[in-house]
DNA sequence: TAGATTGTTAATCGATTAACAATC
DNA sequence: TAGATTGTTAATCGATTAACAATC
């Protein structure tokens, strides 16, 4: 009866139905079936159910799932019932904005502690977090219980962050910058580089309309 | 001897070769093989070369790909070999954060609107862009032939913004609001939300070591 | 009770990986 | 030529979906 492995697709739906869940709650509906959630979110009912029921039984047949009882069951799998602390390391604008965010968000994973490298932003304010210097980070890291690296910095620098963060005991990196980041098998990146999502939205332009990329380019022999 | 239908995760490991590619040629190497770039991306080999493979003969049997070469042909199937026009909504911390990306990109994605509802962001300088009124977006899509929005606006107000930027005629949207968007199926929508990454990230803390999630919890029937 | 909806098993579908002939 | 590596087919693996008994 342990656990069966839950793959990464089934992780990454859930914050996703905690979302929904989230605006189901502000709307004070109490009650949802996997086939509402479903449609809100253009999945198959079974899927959502499958996916909830690896982690227990928290729905009612006949029913639907608890609304408030779901959210705090899904916070509890992503184990954001307690309060994750991270780091950010890049006080410049996405730095700012993610401490902003950070600020009005419900689950409890605060940013508690900001890094850069640059002299004229160390010292400074941002969300009443005053900006610390690179060498402070793994005091900082371990004397907190910080358990989250955020990268903020330019690509060149990225790495050398990360290889900090890592020293320092961090558990997980979320990784902003358009950089391939190797880390230790024991520590897990998320890469956030939204220069990502960008070209393989470009992808899907005019997919449909224009038939532009049907001739040529296929049948020639490469690199003559 | 049409197109085969591609995936949506060989769409999305393009951009990662691409990067890896752009790093190796300003390092001047020439020539990558997919073993070596299966180490770099974690990756297995024979995936690497099934994804270019569905697009075209790139490589060279017993040699390799061409560096440049294929740079080239993977912009081209992520159609970024050509300009594409891209406008922002929310001249907040993000969309600076963007827009200053976007200064120092290699990738001819270029955004050239950005728009927000606040009176006193109107008419403030972001990157040689002037912050425009809300009112004027149609018209600006239009007549510049925008064909990407960005969403940098708080959750409640971006299913408002997406509507205008559809009704404007974008091809895609790039969301970094932490919301669930409906847009029509000729829409592609893509989703930043930085929430979903750091949440599913929580999940991966500390799976291995400890405990805490392997008893209790488990088999109480539910919602009692 | 009848209708609704879960949790779960079995069937299907699709993606990844292995293997190898072709060839540089 | 011998070694390396592609493009591609076949085998494997895993994820999604359908179907349905259990039950509210």
């Amino acid at each position: 009866m342990k656990q069966a492995k839950i793959s990464e697709a089934v992780v990454r739906r859930l914050p996703i139905y905690l979302q929904v869940l989230n605006e189901l709650h502000s709307r004070e509906i109490q009650t949802v079936s996997s086939q509402e959630l479903g449609v809100k979110l253009d999945l198959n009912p079974a899927q959502i159910r499958k996916d909830l029921a690896y982690f227990g039984e928290f729905g009612r047949k006949g029913i639907g799932y608890d609304v408030i009882y779901l959210i705090e069951k899904i916070r509890q799998i992503l184990k954001v019932n307690q309060t994750i602390k991270v780091a950010l390391v890049g006080a410049g604008n996405l730095g700012h904005a993610l401490c902003n965010y950070n600020k009005y968000s419900k689950d409890n994973m605060k940013i508690t502690a900001v890094f850069d490298i640059h002299p004229d932003k160390i010292g400074t304010n941002i969300n009443n977090l005053v900006v610390q210097p690179m060498n402070e980070l793994t005091e900082v890291v371990e004397e907190q219980n910080i358990r989250i690296g955020i990268i903020t910095v330019p690509a060149y620098e990225a790495q050398n962050v990360a290889n900090q963060f890592i020293a320092a005991g961090v558990e997980g990196i979320l990784n902003f910058a358009p950089a391939i980041l190797r880390v230790p098998e024991e520590v897990r990146i998320h890469n956030a580089d939204f220069t990502r999502e960008l070209l393989s939205l470009a992808y899907y332009l005019n997919h449909e309309d224009d038939g532009e990329n049907e001739e040529g380019d296929r049948d020639e022999s490469a690199m003559d």
